[in-house]
DNA sequence: GCCAACGTTGGC
DNA sequence: GCCAACGTTGGC
């Protein structure tokens, strides 16, 4: 099993919304590095740290699982979604999600700024200059210690 | 295939 | 709103 950190802006997507939905796809990346690990690298029963991203207090807020490994994207070929992509069609789909599921909100967020004190945590892609894929693998001591600090 | 210009992300 | 970092685009 692997583990992961999804970031959304909380005015888009947040913790509360896939709370109150239970299941969600994940679409919407338009990345190739993300991509890839959305197509390739994600299984189900995967576990995610779901994080709280461009708002006040950036934050890891909760966790999910990967209920649904990778399939085509099918908003990037729907002019009328988010992130529409004419590149992308059903026969040659570009652009790939995978479904997640509520698993729990944390009673306390783990701040970013919280994070980085945290020397076992140092090594974890959040935390290095210049890091913007909005998803990416995370240590299963990453994991635990972030759901340690939450609850 | 290089690289400048431009766009986006995201913390602050 | 600023800016650093990085991805993408497109001319050559």
């Amino acid at each position: 099993m692997n583990y992961w950190l999804f970031k959304s802006e909380p005015g888009c997507y947040g913790i509360d919304h896939l709370k109150k939905d239970k299941t969600e796809h994940w679409d919407g990346v338009r990345n190739y590095q993300a991509r890839n690990m959305l197509r390739d690298d994600i299984k189900k029963g995967d576990m995610v740290i779901f994080y709280h991203s461009s708002c006040k207090v950036p934050a890891a807020v909760g966790v999910a699982k990967v209920v649904k490994e990778g399939y085509p994207d099918f908003t990037a070929w729907d002019p009328k979604s988010e992130h529409p992509d004419p590149k992308s069609t059903p026969d040659k789909p570009l652009w790939y999600m995978v479904d997640i599921a509520f698993v729990k909100k944390f009673e306390s967020e783990v701040s970013l700024q919280e994070m980085r004190t945290i020397r076992e945590l140092g090594d974890m892609q959040l935390l290095k200059r210049g890091n913007r894929l909005s998803l990416f693998p995370i240590s299963k001591r990453h994991f635990n210690v972030i759901t340690e600090l939450g609850s």
